[in-house]
DNA sequence: AGGTCAACCTGAGCGC
DNA sequence: TGCGCTCAGGTTGACC
């Protein structure tokens, strides 16, 4: 499930219980995840306190004051859950015994924080992964250095993506989900902003008018600002019921539907679905052009 | 160089 | 109830 607004949606939940306090146990469950976990992860990351949380693209990233930054990506079905502890204690002189419950099918990651929250990093596929690096080599990271702006940035603009669209052969829809041009798009809200756009999936890159990019940019950022605020009230409502962080409801225009009716008001096509780079892509033939 | 595609995994849903 | 098939929100590395 996790694109830009999902990471955020949970990075912003993460917050309340992470900044500022202690990893007081790590329990790492299994080597890896897509990739082996760094070396001796649970030492490093026991005893240091969150500085700063922040996200680049897809990536939570959580600076230590070890001076090392834990990056983490959730994939495609990765999730964090947060619960109390409750199950460790403390005695007089203040030493910690952490006796482990019974986690979740799939938790791979536990993090106990000093306040008593417990954040179990759950992902049934495994593609997510974790890495901790030093924080001032932080943007030279290999998952990091070659993806491209914010699409909520400054630096991402009509001129920009225009100049990186230019000449070039593959479709509108497989330039929008490469990380290089544009960093945190991913299937769902490609397929939304370009039905907004009226641009069709498979119009090739390099023949999208400069004035339909002009329109697509900010459709971009609505979308993806719409999504965060959905996530943010939604997030609120999970966190009473069972602190399960990334998965919301939200209403798509195409997405997932379809052979439905296309949302726009004077239109009666049915939405099509077709497959480009091995995705499914959701437009409207009607609406899209 | 640029573009496409299989591969990495498990689980849900559907038709039979 | 179970089997087999398709599909899933991401990314990389191998291959044309």
């Amino acid at each position: 499930m996790p694109e830009l607004p999902e990471v955020e949606t949970v990075m912003r939940g993460l917050e309340p219980v992470m900044m500022g306090q202690k990893i007081r146990y790590a329990d790492i469950r299994r080597p890896d995840l897509r990739w082996p976990f760094p070396e001796n992860m649970s030492q490093r990351l026991i005893g240091a306190k969150i500085v700063r949380l922040h996200r680049r693209s897809k990536y939570i990233l959580c600076d230590l004051d070890s001076g090392e930054t834990l990056l983490i990506h959730l994939g495609m079905s990765g999730r964090m859950t947060i619960s109390h502890a409750g199950n460790e204690s403390e005695d007089l002189l203040g030493n910690f015994q952490y006796k482990p419950s019974i986690p979740a099918k799939h938790d791979h990651v536990i993090l106990d924080m000093q306040g008593g929250a417990r954040i179990s990093f759950n992902d049934a596929r495994r593609f997510g992964a974790m890495d901790l690096i030093d924080t001032k080599n932080l943007f030279d990271h290999k998952l990091i250095k070659s993806l491209g702006p914010e699409p909520l940035g400054n630096e991402f603009n009509t001129p920009y993506l225009y100049s990186k669209l230019k000449g070039k052969a593959a479709p509108i829809k497989s330039a929008l989900l490469d990380q290089r041009i544009v960093s945190g798009l991913g299937n769902i809200y490609v397929c939304e902003s370009l039905w907004r756009a009226g641009i069709n999936p498979k119009r090739l890159s390099g023949k999208v008018s400069r004035k339909k990019i002009d329109v697509l940019v900010p459709f971009i950022r609505d979308v993806l600002r719409e999504a965060i605020s959905a996530g943010g009230s939604s997030l609120r409502d999970h966190r009473q019921a069972n602190g399960d962080l990334g998965y919301f409801q939200h209403s798509f225009a195409v997405y997932g539907r379809e052979g439905k009716k296309c949302n726009s008001v004077n239109c009666s096509e049915l939405i099509k679905r077709i497959i480009q780079s091995g995705r499914s892509s959701f437009y409207c033939s009607k609406c899209q052009k």
